[in-house]
DNA sequence: CACTGTGAATGCATTCACAGCG
DNA sequence: CGCTGTGAATGCATTCACAGTG
């Protein structure tokens, strides 16, 4: 790993079993558990071109046990992957049968750590990405939950959006601790990143995510994860490029 | 692989050089070398605690050569990997002075397929991540253009979002033609995401960015990508949970 | 018999270390 | 010198293959 001072994408100190690319994994195993747990619901359909010769759909009924083999194909990896990751949690399969999915679920969401407790988390930046984020049901039903959103923008301030109130970035540090606030979300434009990123470090903050297009330095003490939206576009238009065309 | 019928990230097919790990990076040295060699410009000031500690910071003056040394602490990487990357796609340094900002900015350009082009994307899903993601300027100054948006809410449709009118969704496939869409983009709720995913292939489309929290299926000719923001969360949760607390 | 859990093998990606060059 | 470019070494991650089990 690089310089000792700062890294991009960081693992854990001490724990040292599951590697990293498993563990992010594990949030797609729990969220398809849960599907497989949950009631086959309504097929929303889109109206438009017909189905496509479509593979082993995610079908109806309500399964108790998934092989490894399925769980896979749900998610497009190996069998062998499947079972590889879980073990690096446990042994929770069942020769012959394969794994009791409610079981299966519980113990990976405590492991998770998003069982029956929720995480804070602070937005800075309430542009139009940031409150994309904050209306973002994804968060809320996994445990995350907004408590404190700021902007440099005097417009935005005292701003009600989602039923929070954008507060000054003044207050950024004093909310933190106020709010308990356990994760820093990054939505702020790229000269202003660092600049934040540093005072949600300054204030406590031991995670932070960040969408700004920039590499971060922060300490070795904190996690910090970069979403960025456009690179995923020039990879694709990497290869395009170079497919005859 | 997995199954020979999809999987998830793909890799080219043909070009069995440049690994996948690297391409994904490409981006990040070219957005770098943009910043490297434009002018200082304003250093917006965010009001608020003090600047941590930081080390060698983004420093102002345009500089015309740059080594892999410093282009890896701009960037969070070592040196010998951004000179390991960098030589997959051709010598461009010179031997005690390091690389031509200008000049390597230009030849990663072309070869990211960003060059003098641009690339038509169609949107599907203008919810809060959609129209997010409409007004996002990341993408269009990078050459994405959106060229078309479809939302099967009839509330919706008809709307001009970002000056672009929000299609049916029965008009993807001959939008799709019409607009000669290179890249598809989903945001879609979950379960209409395999469904639209199938009229973008169907309608020709050979790169999909997924947005919505689903595995996908697509043809082995087909390159898709997924960005999920609730899945950055759960492994920051992971890694928060495990460390005392 | 169908399936898990895991050593051993393979294949990628990163890092080391240094010859070679301006 | 300072810095690139790259073989060789290391370290991760994925896959194979099969013994073991309900």
């Amino acid at each position: 790993m690089s310089r000792p001072t700062s890294r991009s994408n960081h693992r854990p100190p001490a724990s040292r079993d599951a590697p990293d690319a498993c563990v992010a994994r594990l949030s797609l195993y729990v969220r398809e558990l849960r599907r497989l747990g949950e009631p086959p619901g309504p097929t929303v359909a889109v109206a438009g071109a017909g189905r496509s010769a479509s593979r082993a759909r995610r079908g109806g009924q309500r399964a108790a046990f998934v092989s490894s083999r399925r769980l896979a194909q749900l998610l497009g990896l190996t069998d062998a992957q499947v079972r590889r990751d879980l073990s690096y949690f446990g042994q929770f399969g069942t020769s012959g049968r394969g794994y009791d999915v409610q079981r299966l679920h519980e113990r990976l969401t405590a492991i998770l750590g998003v069982s029956g407790r929720t995480w804070n988390v602070a937005l800075a930046g309430v542009g139009n990405l940031g409150s994309a984020l904050l209306a973002y049901r994804g968060f809320r039903e996994r445990g995350f939950l907004f408590k404190a959103a700021v902007d440099t923008d005097p417009r935005k301030t005292g701003r009600t959006v989602q039923g929070l109130t954008v507060a000054s970035s003044q207050q950024l540090v004093e909310l933190v601790t106020q709010e308990d606030i356990h994760i820093g979300m990054i939505a702020v434009p790229v000269e202003a990143a660092q600049e934040v990123c540093d005072q949600f470090v300054h204030s406590g903050v031991r995670a932070i995510v960040n969408f700004a297009p920039v590499h971060l330095d922060v300490p070795e003490s904190v996690w910090l994860r970069v979403v960025d939206l456009a690179i995923e576009l020039e990879s694709l238009a990497y290869y395009l490029a170079r497919s005859q065309t």
